[in-house]
DNA sequence: GTGAAAGCGCTAACAA
DNA sequence: TTGTTAGCGCTTTCAC
């Protein structure tokens, strides 16, 4: 293993040098700069992570909490993730994967200086991590909008905006009765903070619009078309439908191709994946890998020392399609 | 933040004495060992990272590279992770998500001493990499199964196998003309290592077989549909079918269930998905999780000086449905 | 069965 | 503009 003082003694000078050469913390003379740059490219000196961030008390490493389970969007999550790695690479941090999912995991992370900040992922309307994180004093951004967001940075799409413009939409293309067809019952059920949000804005604006609307628990397979079936049969005079699963759009997508009144659908996803459907008379991006790198900048931000905001909401808009198919 | 020092003091011991009772490299009395467990819970105690691994030359990190872009199958990703990640996490490791997808992320993460070990995912048959990592002598294992996998330890599901079982699978159902809907294009050009072993395994046995065996990269969309409907007008005597694309899958099966003739379709995918589809007449399941969990299991032993065997290869088998339906 | 103390490789005063 | 050195919090020899 090659050192700093072997660089240093390659160079000719001593390791403090060497360690502000790096740090440009101090002014260096192009001379002994150059013969520095040149022993630690002849030697590939890497500075030992864990020797520097004792010394310097900072870690250079994210952790992040991400759900791998569930009944979430996988193309969603990793495109978050994407979004995040893609953010901390360009500004030199690295990504922890935090291999625990619950506050304990949290708290272990940051009590053992192994990270700088948190980014915590698949929040719930009661998310049952956030009072360990306001404890922790450690710089943390939550990807979600829990309800007591009291002390903490969140950064999210703004699906309650995502609902309300999904339902105008719908009213707008003059539809009177609509239908969410969401999340798996399970990620309903434990109150994920984006599910909530997504029901909460659709039906308040079905109602301000004096809609009908309903909401349906969708499994991420097949299945969700019979979901779609029995709606349907109950009410005949629905037409307006919001879809918000990525599993189930193209099963339901394809059921409704089948279908004789004249539907108006919307699709809630990324951009590409409502590029794979068709008969759609609208979508809403879910600009997935956007949310990953403004909640990346929320934490550099937040180590910075500057004010990344205490809520940050991604707005939604529409991808009308002029498409002559479906 | 609390040290071992304050451990010490709270305990009325030494330094040390705290040390060994965590580690337990020591025979330590019950009344000592009470009186640090004690005071390491009050004061919430968790040893600095940094200085732990400072002193004891070793992280208790594996560092992962995984694709989180590209043509790959997400789902299929993020199960492999989900293995990784709950594996390393019985074993009190945790993983650094490498933010950098390049041979020199991995050289920089091993020479900063980051990590005790690398996992390396979405392997070709002649990865750049590979060298890069020959060279390191860090202890690695790459889930794929590259040309020449000379020094490392690779672990993976056995897709030629998968292949070979698929073709003989149709032929015994009694199909002579046989294809097999694979990967998008860009995957099969920088020839990933699973979609080329796929292929191989496949034609091979198609051969064998004396079957007619022909293969057609999809898009993960629905216009897989279309490279199906071009193949199967082109060869009315086509009735043997293999899919391996999560994206394509329930756009191919959907085009497939209004065909004529009678076809014989198996699906090479995790087994939740398979479920999704109907029409199937059979189905391979990818053990995704456990490939995860086989490659972490691999690190540990490496890390533990036994010898994980140089090539670890999941078998695959038939999941074969007796469905009434399609 | 327990302590004292010498590092691990680096950063950042302090000195010049 | 550069060098010397005292820690950072831990593990692990020695020593008892």
């Amino acid at each position: 293993m090659v050192t700093i003082a072997d660089v240093a003694r390659a160079a000719g000078v001593s390791i403090s040098t060497v360690s502000y050469v790096m740090s440009g913390k101090r002014t260096i003379s192009q001379e002994t700069r150059d013969r520095v740059a040149q022993a630690i490219a002849d030697l590939q000196y890497s500075p030992h992570a864990s020797a520097r961030s004792l010394a310097s008390r900072s870690t250079n490493v994210i952790g992040l909490q991400a759900p791998l389970r569930s009944g979430v969007d996988v193309h969603v999550v990793m495109q978050i993730v994407a979004g995040i790695v893609t953010e901390a690479r360009a500004h030199h941090y690295d990504i922890l994967l935090l291999t625990s999912d619950d506050a304990a995991g949290l708290s272990h992370a940051a009590r053992a200086s192994m990270v700088d900040a948190l980014l915590v992922m698949d929040i719930e309307s009661n998310d049952p991590r956030i009072q360990t994180l306001e404890e922790l004093s450690v710089p943390t951004v939550l990807i979600g909008l829990p309800a007591g967001a009291d002390g903490l940075v969140c950064v999210d799409f703004d699906f309650e905006a995502a609902g309300r413009l999904a339902a105008e939409r719908l009213a707008e293309l003059g539809h009177r009765r609509v239908a969410l067809f969401g999340a798996p019952a399970e990620v309903l059920d434990r109150h994920t903070s984006y599910a909530d949000r997504l029901v909460r804005g659709f039906l308040t604006a079905c109602e301000e619009l004096g809609l009908a609307g309903s909401v349906h628990a969708c499994p991420s397979s097949d299945e969700a078309a019979q979901v779609v079936d029995e709606v349907l049969a109950a009410d005949p005079s629905l037409t307006g439908i919001l879809i918000h699963n990525e599993g189930a759009l193209p099963h339901i997508a394809a059921r409704l191709a089948g279908e004789d009144r004249e539907l108006g659908v919307i699709a809630l996803c990324p951009a590409e994946m409502a590029g794979t459907v068709s008969g759609l008379a609208d979508s809403i991006a879910i600009p997935a890998e956007g949310i990953g790198a403004a909640a990346a900048g929320a934490i550099r931000a937040l180590l910075a020392g500057d004010d990344p905001g205490k809520v940050v909401l991604l707005s939604p808009a529409l991808d009308s399609r002029t498409r002559a198919d479906a």
